[in-house]
DNA sequence: CGACTTTTTGAACGGCATCAACGACTGTGG
DNA sequence: CCACAGTCGTTGATGCCGTTCAAAAAGTCG
C-alpha cells in the first residue's frame, strides 16, 4: 500500500484498470510530515500542489479579520487536502494538522496530465470534487439552521461514517483528536458551549467520552438529533465509462 | 448565442477552440420554462442531468425535518445548477426557480463524453466545480462566525460581484429578486430579522432599496462589514493545458 | 515539579428568535 | 373600477439560546 494511497482512495468508488494504478501511483512527487498543529499551507501562500493523506488529520479554515475562525472540513486519511485551491495560485484556506499526520505532495501539473492520459479519473475526480461539495453544503445547512446540540451531533456523525467508509473499525468508538475550541470553530460555536452540549449528549445516553475518544451509545438517536444523511455511503459511479 | 450559455461561461475562464464550441453547443438536449416558485427537481428525484440557467435565478435548498430550510446556493444566468448532485442518482437538494427562468438540461452520459473527448474541458469544469466550493466555504465561514447584519451584506456582495463576472452592469443598482424568507433561508436568520439588517444597512448609508432592487452606495464599507472577498474574479486557468 | 493547554462549571449579558399585528402591494373576479 | 384575498414587508414586545467573562480543576509536557 506505499505508493497506493491515491488508488485505494479511488479505488472505493470504481474498478481501476493497471494502467490507472499505475498512473496514480506516479502522481505523488513527495512526501512530507507535519507535526500536530503546523500549518502545512497558509492562506495566500502560494498553492501549486495539493496533497493526500496518508496518516493523520488535516483540517483547513478560514480566519476573519475579527480573529474568528471556521474551520471549513476536516480531513480523515485517505483523503485529499487542499484540493479546492485549484483555481488560484494563492491558497484559500489555511491547512493545519489535526494530529502528527503525513501528506503525500502532487503536483497540478501532473494533475493536468492524468486528466489527459486518463479521461475517466479525471470524471471521477470530478464527482468526488462535487461529493466534497454536497458535503460541505450539509454543514452549511447544519451551522445555519440547527441547534448547538444538533451542529456537535452532526460533526460526530460526519466524522463516524467517513471513517467507517474508509475502512476503520468503529464499533469501539472513533477517534476525536480535536480540541473542544476547533470543534467550535468547526461548528460555529464556543468552546464553552461545545463543552455543554458534549456533556448534555453524554448524560441522554447518546454518546460516550474517554479523553480523545468517543463512543457512539445509540447511532440511531444521534443521527437523528443530528439530521445526519450518509451520502457518501451511496455514490453511484455507474454512469462513468467503464475501465 | 442561442447555442453557447455554456461555451460564454467556460470562455470567460479559457480560450476555446472551435472543437471545444461546437462540443458544448451540442451538449444541451433540451430547454426548460421554469416559471418562478416552480420546483425544477425535489430532493430524492431521480437526478440523471443538471442544468445551466439561461435566463433567470434558481436557488438550491435542503429542508429540514423540523421544517427549517437551508438555501445552500443561488444560481444566476450562465451557470450551472444541480451539478453538485453528479455523484448520486437521487438529487441532494431542491432546485427551485426564484424567478421565471429559463434552463437548458445537460445529460450526465453527455458529460461524460465531454471528459473523454474533451479532457481539457472536463479539467475546466473540475477546477469550477472547485471554485464553487471555495464560495460554498465561505457561505459556511460568514453563516458561521459572523453577525446577522455582516450575512446580510455579504449575500449581497456576493451577488453583485458574481452579476458582475457574468458581464451585467453593476453600477446603477442590482437586482435582487428574493423575499426576505428566502434571504434568511439563505443566511440562517429570520425574515424579521433580515428585514431589520437591511433596514439597518440603508440606514448607515452603505445600500439603498427599491422594490426588488438594491443601490449600493459604498461598496468597499459594505465588503468590509461583510467580510467579503471577491475570488471568482481572479480564477487562475494558466496551468490548464492550451487548446 | 512548574508552566501551559485544555476541560469544566457558574453567573450574567445580549443578539437573534418568536409572537403578534398592521401596512403595502399584487393579482383576481365581480 | 373596486372589493377581496393572499403574499410580502415592516415594526414592536418579549424571551431564550448561546456568548462572554471568570475561575477552578484536570491533563500534558518540559
Amino acid at each position: 500500500m506505499n505508493q497506493g494511497f491515491l488508488a485505494e482512495r479511488l479505488g472505493r468508488y470504481l474498478r481501476l484498470v493497471e494502467s490507472e494504478r499505475d498512473a496514480l501511483g506516479e502522481l505523488g512527487e513527495a512526501e512530507r510530515l507535519v507535526p500536530r498543529g503546523t500549518v502545512l499551507r497558509a492562506e495566500q501562500a502560494s498553492a501549486r500542489e495539493l496533497y493526500v493523506v496518508e496518516r493523520g488529520w488535516l483540517y483547513s479554515s478560514i480566519l476573519l479579520p475579527d480573529g474568528n475562525r471556521q474551520i471549513l472540513s476536516i480531513h480523515l486519511p485517505c483523503e485529499f487536502a487542499g484540493d479546492a485551491g485549484m483555481p488560484w495560485d494563492k491558497a484559500p484556506f489555511t491547512l493545519i494538522a489535526a494530529t502528527d499526520a503525513m501528506v503525500r505532495i502532487i503536483d497540478k501539473a501532473a494533475l493536468r496530465a492524468l486528466f489527459e492520459r486518463h479521461p475517466r479519473l479525471g470524471l471521477l475526480l470530478y464527482t468526488l470534487a462535487q461529493a466534497e461539495r454536497v458535503a460541505l453544503a450539509d454543514r452549511l445547512a447544519s451551522v445555519g439552521r440547527t441547534s448547538a446540540k444538533a451542529r456537535v451531533a452532526a460533526l460526530i456523525c460526519d466524522i463516524s461514517s467517513r471513517l467507517r467508509a474508509g475502512g476503520e473499525d468503529v464499533t469501539h468508538g472513533i477517534p476525536l483528536p480535536l480540541t473542544q475550541e476547533e470543534i467550535g470553530d468547526a461548528t460555529g460555536l464556543t468552546a464553552v458551549h461545545v463543552n455543554r452540549m458534549m456533556r448534555q449528549l453524554a448524560e441522554e445516553g447518546l454518546i460516550a467520552r474517554t479523553h480523545g475518544r468517543v463512543h457512539i451509545l445509540d447511532e440511531t438517536r444521534l443521527a437523528g438529533v443530528a439530521n445526519h444523511i450518509d451520502r457518501f455511503a451511496t455514490i453511484d459511479t455507474s454512469w462513468l465509462p467503464t475501465g
